[in-house]
Order: C-alpha cells, then sequence, then structure tokens
DNA sequence: ATTTACTTTCTGAAATTACTGAAAGTTACT
DNA sequence: AGTAACTTTCAGTAATTTCAGAAAGTAAAT
C-alpha cells in the first residue's frame, strides 16, 4: 500500500520540518506517516514507504518513544510489533513542547540560576547578571504559563482559545472587579 | 578583554542551546556573548573573545542579522562597525518566536491548506485528511494565539503573565458575567 | 590613484550527523 | 534444543554542516 502523491508530499514536509522540532529528517518522516495512516504500521512497511533501512526504522522508533509520540500494538496471533501515534494531534503537540522545554529550557535555567548566585565582581560582571536575570525572568515566566495552561481543562482552554482578542478586554474587566488585587 | 569564567560558561551554553533555536553552536555563542556584553563589540573582539575565524563572525552577524537580533553601531572617528543586541532580551525573544513560526509553521500551514482543497477519493485519504485538518486546526490557534498576545500593551501582557492559576478562574468569571456570548 | 583599514565571500578541509546492511540479540513456537 | 520470525545494535560509509583562512570587495583618508 504506496502513500497517495499528497500523502507523500506531506510526509516528505514533515521530514523537512522534522529537524527543526528537534530530531532528525526520517524520523519527522516517520512521524508524520504514522499520523496519517489509520492503521498501526509495522517497522518493515514503515522503512518501505520510506524507502529507508529497517535499521533506521529501529533507531527512529527508539526516538519517537523516548519523545512519547508512538505506542507499539499487538495484533493477537502476530508477532510483529504494530506502531501507532500515542495519542491525538493535541497530546502529541504537547508532548514535543515538553520534551523540548525539558531540553533547552531546563538546562538554561539551571545554569543561569547557578550564575546568579554568585557576587558580581565589576562592572562588567553586574551587567552581565542583570541581563541573566531577565533571560531567568523569561524563562520562569514562559516554563510557569506553559505548565498552567496544561492545568487548564480542556473546556476552559477551548474558551481562552477562542477568547482570542478578547483576552485584553477581560484582563481589564477583572481588573475593575477586583480592584485590591 | 577576556570573559570571566562565570560569563564564559554562560556563552558556551548559548552555544549548546543555539542548535535547538535555529542556528548554530557559534552563531548562538555570539549571541550570548552580544547579550551579556555592555559595550558593542567589533567583529575582531568577537572573533578573539570566541577564538573563531574572521570570516566565520562576519557569516554569523548575517545571520544574526537576519532574525533581527542584533544591529550595528559607529562610533564617531571609527571605522569599524561595532554590534550591539536589536533590543531588550523580552524583544529578542519574541524575534526568535516570530522567525521560527515563520520558519516552521506558516510553511506547513500553506501545505496543509493546499492538501486539505483536495477531495480525499477513499478511506485512507478521508483519514489523512481528518488528521491534516486538525493539526491545522492546532497551528491556526497557536497562530491567532501568539499574535493576540502580542497585540497586548506591555501592561497587560504583564498582568496576564501574573496571573498564573487565576486564568482558570478569570475564564469562568467572564462566562459568568456574559452568559450568552 | 594609492594606501589603509576594514568587511564579505568562497573553497576545500574537518567535524559532525545520519544511514545502511550485516551481525547479534530476542522471543515464541515446535 | 532448534528453528523461524522478528527486533536491535553497531561498524563502516555517506551526506551534511561548520569552519578557517585566503582572496576579493569596499570605502575612507591621503
Amino acid at each position: 500500500m504506496s502513500l497517495s502523491e499528497k500523502n507523500f508530499a506531506f510526509v516528505m514536509h514533515c521530514g523537512e520540518m522534522g529537524s527543526r522540532w528537534g530530531f532528525n529528517r526520517t524520523i519527522g518522516q516517520m512521524c508524520g506517516l504514522l499520523i496519517i495512516t489509520k492503521n498501526p504500521m509495522t517497522a518493515n512497511e514503515i522503512a518501505d514507504a520510506l524507502s529507508i533501512s529497517r535499521g533506521n526504522v529501529s533507531m527512529g522508533i527508539k526516538e519517537l518513544q523516548s519523545w512519547q509520540l508512538i505506542k507499539v500494538q499487538h495484533i493477537p496471533g502476530d508477532r510483529k510489533e504494530y506502531y501507532a501515534p500515542a495519542g491525538d494531534i493535541w497530546d502529541m503537540a504537547n508532548r514535543v513542547f515538553e520534551e523540548r522545554k525539558k531540553r533547552e529550557i531546563e538546562p538554561t535555567l539551571t545554569l543561569l540560576r547557578d550564575n546568579l548566585l554568585d557576587e558580581a565582581s565589576n562592572d562588567d560582571e553586574l551587567y552581565a547578571q542583570k541581563q541573566m536575570g531577565e533571560i531567568h525572568n523569561l524563562l520562569e515566566t514562559v516554563t510557569k504559563w506553559s505548565s498552567e495552561l496544561q492545568r487548564l481543562t480542556p473546556e476552559q482552554l477551548n474558551k481562552l482559545m477562542k477568547l482570542g482578542s478578547g483576552i485584553g478586554k477581560v484582563i481589564d474587566l477583572k481588573d475593575k472587579i477586583f480592584k485590591k488585587e
């Protein structure tokens, strides 16, 4: 069963984008392929569909599992492993986001915290610390925010999303009501 | 003037992270260096500080300019070009975010839109389209949201950020007040 | 017009990353 | 235990990316 032209284009596009999302081309392709394929696929089917080696697929699977983006399924009476996306699109995007946060924000926060503990010993260091402090604030805010968003119920989230430009009004509104807070 | 140990560590860390943010190691280092250095630097100073070739610095500058992350400054009576960050930390983060959106979300949206115009000709294509539709929605939501956030005044934004878990309450509140909307 | 002080571009080398195919490993069935 | 059906690992190779240094370009000063 081979891909239609349009679907193939999508899978290749995922490959190009893949590297931007933190994995490499083939892994991006695998991810795209599994997303648009209705039925779970075996490693060999994936290798055939993408014209890559079986070994490469195996490595890709390991990587995608480490991102928790795919899951394994079994079909009774069949020893092969079947792979499918681990959740809907929203789940997957969340996972990628979380994983990236872990990989690129947290190490930086650690370093910055560490760095900010020291006393600056001259003017240059003072300035550097000021700037690092800014970055630290920014990253902390982003982190806190994203976990807040995750805490919202899907309905709340949906309302928030639909709010759009209304968000400004709601903030002002809240301000008027709870003047003191 | 060479970097203190802590500052050097920060710059190197920016290098490691750089590749995750869309540019390469040296460019990440350059960016970090310029951020924590109080005074604008010349290309040669950058090359010296990071022990890289002058040519490499030149290419890095071009790249950082294309991201609008640095600006050129001149000192009267001096022919050299001096480079400095183009804005504060928040501005820079914004630029990176915008640029990434342009590079990784927009092309995907275009492809998806294009793909979704076609009629699905069988069950597999139908499923694929459904999934692509989901991705399309997700990306459109993210895009719309981020531009909404950019539209907010700094004070509004600040309030929103400080809101934290209160965000859920505010949404519910809005709901109670404008029952009909 | 030449020199001087700088910047940019480009080429090939070095380093890094990704991939294949074969070998080794695993598991389930006989 | 042996075999069949699969998966993973890994060494060598291919592809890509990054980089230094040289050459070319630019523009102010003389």
